[in-house]
DNA sequence: AACGTTCTTGACCGCTCGGTCAAGTTTTGC
DNA sequence: GCAAAACTTGACCGAGCGGTCAAGAACGTT
């Protein structure tokens, strides 16, 4: 499946036959079948594995940090750090964005990061330490922000996880007028 | 070819064939191929003109204003009214991204676009107006918001661009922390 | 040893795709 | 009025696709 994902990120999911895949794995087609119902379905639970493996990440990174602020920014970082480390999802959750059928099962997982995140910055609201505004815009924007810088520096431009998290942290927090950066993971 | 753009953003680009297209309009394949070389230069021509109408959206937008600010705040306006207008280059471009071919063809309208805003955050942080900082992330930060804020609500949910875009420019002026908006397109 | 189950193979099938082309029609320039 | 150029048609082609399946290997159970 990892091989699988490998592929499809590197020459589009519908240019790659089932039988590159299996090819390159040294099996029979056979077996493809045996495992997996349809190519759709291989891609489906490469989808699914993904999007549970990084909210795992998130939730363990979150884990004992105990403001809204210290919780949004450590998932940020998290976040940044495990698209560094699953590049294929990246493509692969980008291409699956842009067939209708693909769709709903992204949103299933998409839905859940964004409610995650959408209680951290209520939290965040109500406590003061965030201006006031729609919580779900706000946690979009964040996500916004978040996947754009990932996949421009450090999936293309191949720079360190840590500058571009720091980056997407400072502008998430300040915007362009920019505040001191106060709080801190370690807050 | 607002017609197979149309036709690729609905369902796919891989799985619009050409017979689809020229049965759609009602025309014979010859004709298709007469004006196109292929299946993939047709799609390329759809992203040099999307690219191109849009940045020239934008430039007649920050026409006659004077402050950074008053162009970045304007230029993030234009483009979520652009993008709302223009539905079907969001899920192309996307596309595009996702196979290896074509993105040497996207870094090339992209680039220009971010070229362009980074002359502004420059002048953004030259002047005071911008906190200090790398002007090439901080461009791509907020197109990173710009862009996942139109497709989230605009293109997905439905609403209304100039809602998104007071919260997209909201967002990108003052960060999570919030600052007064004070700087208006009309400054 | 003998049997049923699980797993694996790769030739094969029906189908659709991107692209071609001989043939025909319309438009243009003179 | 006519020939050359511009355009249009749709049947057709080879290639490659996702998916099937008869055949058999490997393995556990008795």
């Amino acid at each position: 499946m990892e091989y699988a994902a490998r592929r499809f990120a590197e020459g589009g999911y519908h240019p790659t036959s089932v039988a590159d895949i299996v090819d390159g794995l040294q099996v029979g087609k056979g077996v493809f079948y045996w495992y997996f119902s349809s190519k759709e379905e291989l891609l489906l639970e490469i989808l699914r594995d993904g999007q549970l493996d990084l909210r795992r990440a998130q939730r363990d990174a979150i884990a004992g940090l105990d403001t809204p602020l210290a919780r949004i920014e450590a998932g940020i970082r998290r976040s940044i750090e495990w698209l560094a480390n699953n590049r294929q999802y990246v493509t692969l959750i980008q291409f699956a964005a842009t067939e209708e059928r693909f769709i709903p099962h992204l949103r299933r997982g998409s839905d859940v990061a964004v409610a995650d995140l959408v209680k951290h910055v209520k939290d965040g609201i109500a406590d003061g330490s965030l201006a006031d505004g729609d919580p779900v815009v706000i946690s979009h924007a964040i996500l916004g922000v978040t996947n754009h810088l990932a996949r421009t520096f450090v999936l293309q431009g191949g720079e360190d996880a840590r500058t571009v998290a720091d980056a997407a942290v400072d502008f998430c927090l300040g915007g362009l007028r920019g505040a001191p950066a106060a709080a801190s993971v370690t807050a």
